[in-house]
DNA sequence: TAGTGGTCTAGACCACGGT
DNA sequence: CCGTGGTCTAGACCACTAA
């Protein structure tokens, strides 16, 4: 573990058991840097990432504060931001696990190729899975992705899950997401798979995913009833300076 | 502006304008830090931004690249991430006003407390109103906020928008947010001022928001028609090793 | 082994806030 | 004015990748 970051994790356990109340003064750079016997780069590296995860803020002539919010924001954290679920009520108490409904390889249609930015020669799978969570339907999915980014997708690996198989087999990195989120009227396929009554609301999300070259490999849509969970998130402003 | 900003910019320029491309070599930092007659630090400071907003991607010991969307980003980037809004096809093409459809002032109940982090003797504004696009009701917004963290709020304030009277008026800078988005039903309130019918889903989004000094302001339930627009963003991912 | 990015140093000067 | 954080330097050593 380098050194910033682990002046980091001191600092910040500091904030959450209270050594640093929020509101109040906080040692400043210089002292910091004798404390932890380093150089003063290094400690505003390490606040660098506590400004960065919301813990603290600086004003420039004044002085570094914690934020009020800053053991709020500690629980949440880990969960949101990078990750779109379900909500904290729901994982954790159970399975998740799939059932494939077709799978198919085809030519992508114009909206794939610009989304994927592919051509429109280069196939990509088509599949739809019905997610459950402990035996309860839960999600209606609809994936697309190219062939030629996602090699060797078999329906062994549909039956889990699609991100495990490219982080740990194919060894490639989940990068940014476009998302979009709204609500829909039930079709068809809702009534049958989600068990939608015809007012039962549904809650979508469109998205485009990319690996962390910047190479997107998924265009999805999937869709849950009203009352299977919401969606969370936490967002930390960015400063529009730069 | 600051050397790392005005490099970062230069950078950003050309990867949009096609001198470095996506997937290609990139000159190396010590390259860059001759070129800009610089530090290697400095060079570093300015591919910090780049990398954090998405353009590239550092590989320790081969070097730095263009990711593949840098350009798909360079576009969304602005818009999203920070901003909950209509979608695009929607903002811009109008004016947004307001109606105020009751403004109170009362004490907080249980879960207003927890949420603002105040106590039940701190008052708080209670206030409903509806938004237009072009005349067109879009949003039905329930907002409480405590008095004593913005003070001064009156009719006229609610006539515009709130957020523009907290920074510009008060001077208090907004910051980090945590949002909830589900669908639901329509009720009473959406058929009549949202124009609902029976069978329109409506997409809610609940949220509290705090100013960058972690000061929880705002606890917000928005709720709009199903064909009213979507919620649009940009998850930019995060290392799991801080 | 050579070249890359990641970290770190021990200073320096500047911008800004409060006195 | 002093003390704060923000920026910047000119090096150094290390970790890693690729030839």
């Amino acid at each position: 573990m380098v050194k910033y970051k682990e002046i980091a994790n001191t600092i910040k356990q500091r904030i959450i058991d209270g050594t640093y109340e929020a509101g109040k003064p906080f040692p400043d750079q210089h002292g910091l840097a004798e404390e932890f016997e380093t150089s003063r780069m290094t400690i505003q590296k390490a606040l660098e990432i506590l400004r960065y995860e919301g813990f603290i803020y600086s004003v420039r002539g004044s002085g570094t504060f914690v934020k009020k919010n800053a053991d709020t924001l500690s629980k949440l954290d880990s969960k949101a931001d990078e990750y779109i679920g379900l909500t904290k009520q729901m994982a954790g108490t159970g399975t998740v696990t799939s059932k494939v409904l077709s799978f198919t390889i085809r030519f992508p249609n114009e909206i794939e190729c610009e989304s994927l930015q592919i051509l429109p020669s280069q196939p990509v799978y088509d599949i739809r899975r019905l997610r459950f969570l402990n035996a309860d339907p839960l999600l209606l999915e609809h994936t697309v992705m190219p062939i030629h980014v996602i090699p060797g997708i078999t329906e062994e690996v549909l039956a889990g899950s699609i991100y495990d198989y490219i982080e740990t087999r194919l060894k490639l990195g989940i990068g940014a997401a476009n998302r979009m989120i709204g609500a829909d009227k039930p079709n068809k396929d809702d009534e049958e798979y989600l068990r939608c009554q015809i007012d039962d609301p549904v809650l979508e999300v469109d998205q485009v995913v990319f690996l962390d070259n910047g190479v997107a490999f998924e265009y999805s849509q999937t869709r849950r009833r009203y009352d299977k969970g919401h969606i969370v998130m936490v967002n930390l402003n960015k400063k529009k300076d730069r």
